[in-house]
Parts: C-alpha cells; structure tokens; sequence
RNA sequence: GGCCCCUUCGUCUAGCGGUCCAGGACGUCGCCCUCUCACGGCGAAAACACGGGUUCGAUUCCCGUAGGGGUCACCA
C-alpha cells in the first residue's frame, strides 16, 4: 500500500513537472534538437558519407530529435538528379530515413536574403578579381612562404572604381568578411576545446560572377532557417565551421553545438572522402545487413566495443559522441563482413522472413543461422535441405559411403537417427571421430561446415540422402 | 609552404602524474562443448613512435624529431 502511494505520487508530480514545464519558455536545454545529413547530389554516397549520415541519425534519434536531408546542389554543373535518387534509396537502404528533406536549388531567395543583409551590415563585399589573377596571387603568396590568403584588394575599391569595372563589362562575385581579430574558439563535442585563428583564412567567396551560390553561407542560412542544433560533419570542415560560426553570428542567429568527426582511411590507406569504391552497391553485394552496418559506422573509431545488435535500439541508446576517437580509423571491409555474420547469428526468423526461401521455417532458421555469413546462404542451405544439390565425387570413400549407404535407417527419421545410424556404421567399418563424421557430411551437405548433423538428417530426408550418398560414391567417370 | 589535428596490442580504443610490469572489444592462438566441422563458452599471447626536458615519479605535462592527416577553389 505504501508503494503504491509513492507510486502515485512519483507519477502525479511529474506529470505535475512537465505541465508547469510546457507553459514555461522553452529553456536552451529543452529545445528540440535537430541534425542535418548534407550530401551533394554528384556522387553516390561512400562509407564516410554513410557514417556521418549514421552519427547524425544516431545523435538525433537519441534526442528525440528531426533527421534532415538536406541536398546540396548549388553546383549546378556538378548535381544530377540521377545522383539525387541514389542518395535517397542507399538512405532508404541503411534504415537511415530522414524526417524531411530540402533541396538548396530551391531555396535561393533565402541566401540573396542573408547576403543582402550581410552586405548592409559591411560584412560582404563585391570583388571583381578574376579567377587567374587569384591563382597567380596564391602562388605568389605560396612561394613566399606566405599562407594564400584574400588579401581583401576588393574592399579598397572605390564606387568610380567598381563603376569603371561594371562598364567594361565585370560581374561582381561576393566575399563574406571576415572578423580577424581574434581567434574563433568553440567547445567541439568530439575534438574539445578548438580554435581558429581567422587572420589565416580568406574571406570566403559566398556568391559566384555567374550567380551560383558557393558552399558556405546557404549552409548556414539553412541551419538556421530549419533550426539545426547539432552540426554533426567530417573534420576537413574545421576551418569551414569557423567562418561559419562568424556567418551565423552576423546574421544574429546563435551558433549550433558544432562536432567533426575524424576522417575514414581505407585498409590500403586511401581517404574515406575521396574512396568511392566502399558504397552501398559494395555492400549490397557483400549482402551486408544494414542493420550491421550500422552498428559498424556506430562504433568504429569509438571506444566502444564493435558488436553485433539485431536491432537499432541499443545502438541509439548507448551512443555518445564524446566516445568518438580524434584520431583517423581504419575502414576494415573484412570487418564488417565478419560483423555481419555475428548479426545474422542473432536475427530472429520473423527479421529475415521476407528474405528467406519459403522453405526456411522458423525452426529450419534457428537451426542454420548460426552457420550463415550471410542471409543469401539460406538460399543454399534451402537447396541442401529441401531441394536437390550435387555432392562432390569422393573415390576416396566410395567404399565407406556404400557402406553407409547400406545401413541407411528405415524411416521415419528423428533426431536420433544420426546418432543409430552412425553407431551402427561404427560397429561396422570401425571408423570413428572425424572419419566416421566428416565424409558423411561432405556427402550429404556437399559442405565441410554446417549444423549438427542429427539436426540436419530428417529435413534432408531418407530419399535425398540415399541419392547423394549414391551419387558421391560413384567413382568419376573414366 | 602557412595554420590546425593525430601517433597506446595486427585493428578500434581506455587511460586525463603514482591505482599501468597499461584495461576492453575484434582478430589470432589454445582449451571446453561435440564420437566430425561450424556455432557457442572459457582462457592466453599481444601495445605506450623516437629524443630531450619538468617532476621524488611520466602512457599521462612541455619542447623537439619522425611519420600520418586536414585545410588554404568563383567544389562541397
């Protein structure tokens, strides 16, 4: 009874909270969080893509926050809807749903709305320097051992000057200005304490001659606009995010909890960034599971354990970002092919059923699982078991598989059989352990590995078993 | 070249001055289960890049060296 009312009264007061809390303004730590995937529509997607897509998926669904898809196709050139297309199936695939999508194509009048604004506040500016003479200024600076920075000869450009350009015939292109006077520091939720130093940097291009919109500023007038908290991306995007934070500042919005995750390198040491060869097609003929690729990309370069999960559920609740290593990881295919299996081994029937022949029941299931490096195998095993397969010759044992044959049990055949029937053949030939066992299976499986032989017996049945020991005994044909 | 970051078992990593002759996970090896193999269970071997400091004491702090990476586009 006393429990009972400590219950009630735990229930009542914190239904009691959160009522008192929904009319209360929003504190910081109560809003929603958001996290955007932001790939650009010019390729598919590689596994570094795919583990941001992951983190940022994980972190969100953690906090019951959105997921956004955001598709970066201001490079119009470059962005196909085809590419488009293949992003938003090999999400589909991985089981990494966003909740909304938006495409940046669309949504120019936002960013000419930010760089108006920006442009009355003197932070951006029109330059007219053309793409040669930047270059030739880089490698002047370069080759005097100077950092290639903008060195802002924009902005000393009087009106008559910039009228004099525009009458020959120059288009402006747009420089966001930077604020470099001291360091951009931020808390990153992976690396720590970060800073930049901005006197290092170029004032970022925002806006091209032609009136394509360049990387930088769209991205943050859309993690405003949709209210993205998390900025969850690769570390080559550091020194980006400090001419962010400075953007989202001018533009008087609050700057996002900012996390870079460390770079992907292949086994042969090639860049996650640059690897194209590690894509969903691979993995999907690798018959991975997504499910255990999630919980791959989830973990490796963690300092969690790489384990098998049948489900998402443990992965969301156990992810932390302050777990992800600094340094670069290893993305091991052989790895994840091994993972694979381990999460096989532990899928229950009604996980795989729509991927399995009909002839793989719960119980056929359960009982070959744990010998499945992939789900594609059941369709072997269903042949092994159900259907017809053709053993491998084996001259060696002709004679012990005629004996075998011989002493094949009368049916109905049951768990015991095997146990009978290879007694009996024991007593008989005088084999016993691997001879006895092996030449058997090899026969009758036509495999080395598999299940417990009792187990396998009475699916396979008296007749097919008697043809394939038939069949391996056979001497080759001269 | 400038700036920034990284360097612990084969691999992913824990470690935030003594608790570390360095812990976990995968892999490897061994044992058990089994009258075979696989699955499964248990156990073992296996690492602080190098050189200087600082300190009573460095995996841990500082400097340097070496190696690796990022970035410096009218790409994202």
């Amino acid at each position: 009874m006393r429990l009972y009312i400590a219950l009630f009264a735990f229930m009542y007061d914190s239904a009691l909270v959160s009522h008192v809390l929904s009319r209360t303004p929003e504190p910081a730590h109560l809003i929603t969080v958001a996290t955007r995937f932001a790939p650009s529509p010019t390729g598919r997607l590689h596994i570094g893509n795919l583990r941001a897509a992951v983190v940022n998926w994980l972190f969100a669904r953690q906090h019951g926050g959105r997921f956004l898809l955001r598709l970066d196709d201001t490079d119009a050139a470059r962005s196909t809807e085809a590419f488009a297309d293949s992003i938003r199936h090999d999400l589909a695939w991985a089981g990494l749903a966003p909740d909304a999508e938006v495409r940046q194509s669309e949504r120019a009048a936002l960013y000419d709305a930010a760089l108006a604004r920006l442009v009355a506040a003197g932070r951006a500016y029109p330059a007219y320097d053309t793409p040669d003479e930047l270059d030739l200024k880089r490698r002047l600076q370069r080759a005097a051992g100077k950092p290639p920075v903008y060195d802002r000869s924009a902005l000393a450009l009087t009106d008559a000057d910039r009228a004099h350009l525009e009458a020959q015939g120059r288009r402006p292109h747009w420089r966001f200005r930077l604020e470099t006077a001291a360091p951009v520091e931020w808390t990153d939720l992976v690396r720590g304490a970060t800073h930049i130093d901005p006197a290092s940097l170029s004032d970022p291009i925002v806006k091209r001659e032609d009136g394509g919109w360049l990387y930088m500023l769209p991205s943050v007038v859309d993690d405003i606009d949709l209210g993205i908290t998390h900025v969850i991306r690769g570390e080559d995007h550091v020194p980006n995010s400090a001419v962010q934070a400075q953007m989202f500042a001018a533009l008087g919005a609050s700057i996002p909890a900012f996390a870079h995750l460390s770079l992907l390198t292949s086994t042969e040491g090639e860049l996650s960034k640059r690897l194209g060869s590690a894509g969903v097609d691979a993995l999907k003929a690798a018959n991975i599971e997504p499910v255990a690729l999630l919980a791959f990309l989830a973990r490796l370069g963690t300092s969690q354990p790489i384990e098998p999960f049948a489900d998402a559920a443990p992965l969301i609740e156990a992810f932390d970002l302050a777990h992800m290593g600094r340094a670069t990881a290893r993305f091991d295919m052989n790895e994840l092919v091994h993972l694979n299996a381990r999460t096989v081994h532990l899928l229950g029937h009604e996980a795989v059923a729509d991927r399995l022949p009909p002839a793989i029941g719960p119980a056929l299931w359960t009982l070959l699982r744990g010998n499945l490096k992939t789900i594609a195998e059941a369709a072997d095993w269903a042949d092994i078991l159900t259907g017809q397969i053709a053993p491998p010759a084996m001259p060696e044992d002709a004679a012990y598989l005629g004996e075998a044959l011989a002493h094949l049990p009368p049916t109905p055949w049951d768990a015991a059989t095997w146990s009978g029937w290879t007694a009996a053949l024991k007593t008989a030939t005088g084999r016993k352990g691997r001879a006895l066992f092996h030449p058997l299976r090899l026969a009758l499986t036509g495999r080395e590995t598999g299940p417990e032989m009792a187990a396998l017996l009475p699916p396979i049945g008296r007749e097919r078993s008697q043809a394939r020991l038939a069949a391996a005994s056979m001497a080759p044909a001269a």
